[in-house]
DNA sequence: CCACAAATTGCGTGCCACGCACTTAGTGCG
DNA sequence: CGCACTAAGTGCGTGGCACGCAATTTGTGG
């Protein structure tokens, strides 16, 4: 009954549109960070493309505007939150599933090149935004089920989901500010201890 | 020793950019509402400009984007949020000052119709994202303010803004999705009261 | 082996953001 | 009360992008 199934498909179509939006990806990002914050506007499309062995009008197959390119690895990270937390143990309080699924998103650390370069830049930021926003209904999602509430009526998962999702946003970019000594775990654990104590369900 | 200060200028000049401003953000969500939310596209620049009375190279002297123009209302009030905290008196606790300034920050409760178009549009949504994010920062340095901490050092100022803004997105996107018979205001409180109890410093 | 489906690509079209230069309108000072 | 100065509005030209359409190549299944 899930809402949304991600299958891991063994068709060798599939496998290979996997590969280009990846590429694609890959590409889109790593030409914005050699152009830095600044030089957004200098990534050509045609470039993107270039860079991934692909033509211009494959690109635009697959994204529709160079941010959504570009913060696709990022997109494609937030969504896997819902499952994992759904893959923690049904009789986990949810605070200690929330961290668990949060620490375990967070595996491996994504590329502090990289959402230094998203976070640092203003539209690219918009376009994660977006990005986190998608994945706070399959978390709600997945807390409705560990509550036995309904994210279509009840304001409670949704605000958890929204607040988790912050939470790990916020970490995020403390994270690539600071010198990066302290681990990506860390921070997000302290992070979310602050908006933790309000999973008291009320209603 | 405000980090962001919105004068109000009594300048003819200034009024004037303000008014067209204005015009053109409420003309071009009057359009987009008109179109409904799958004829964006509709939505040309030249109906903006025309309908708000002004040049197509005007119009985008004041935004770079449609999406812009077209939340520019929803931006221009979440930005109010921070200021508004600030105003509550200082000796009050933080848990009583945030949930009172989010509700005067509803007053007067925001336009159904525009709202609903923001958050159903899935382009705009990205938008008004990027507006409440902005909104953060101010409050999050509200917040500071109140709790003595550092918004560039620490993380509990920024997690509770942006908590407090994924609480009141969410109730917004809650209230125009129902029927509309329980006010913004009621909905705004059951929102905060999910995550305020993590009002709790640690730090 | 063959018909079918899906992905890639090239081309053409309409739209848009933005730099530049010019005009028009407010402002402040002598 | 003019007069220089500044700032907003505007027209034009350019580069770029998203996307529909149709042809081609590349897997898939009977």
């Amino acid at each position: 009954m899930h809402a949304t199934d991600d299958e891991q498909p063994r068709d060798l179509r599939t496998r290979r549109k996997l590969e280009t939006r990846e590429a694609i990806g890959a590409a889109a990002l790593r030409l914005a960070i050699e152009q830095g914050p600044d030089g957004l506007a200098l990534v050509r499309v045609r470039d993107i493309a270039e860079a991934a062995g692909v033509s211009p009008r494959t690109y635009n197959n697959y994204f529709s505007s160079r941010e959504e390119a570009i913060c696709a690895f990022q997109a494609d990270r937030a969504r896997r939150l819902g499952r994992i937390l759904r893959a923690r143990p049904a009789d986990e309080p949810l605070e200690e599933a929330l961290t668990a699924a949060v620490i375990e998103h967070a595996i491996p650390p994504p590329d502090r090149a990289g959402l230094r370069m998203i976070m640092e830049t203003p539209e690219l930021e918009g376009e994660a935004l977006k990005a986190f926003a998608l994945a706070e209904r399959p978390l709600a999602e997945a807390i409705a089920e560990r509550t036995g509430t309904d994210p279509d009526r009840d304001l409670y998962p949704n605000v958890m989901a929204a607040a988790v999702a912050a939470a790990v946003r916020v970490a995020g970019r403390h994270w690539v500010t600071g010198d990066g000594s302290e681990p990506f775990a860390d921070v997000l654990r302290r992070a979310l201890a602050h908006i933790l104590p309000a999973v008291t369900r009320k209603e």
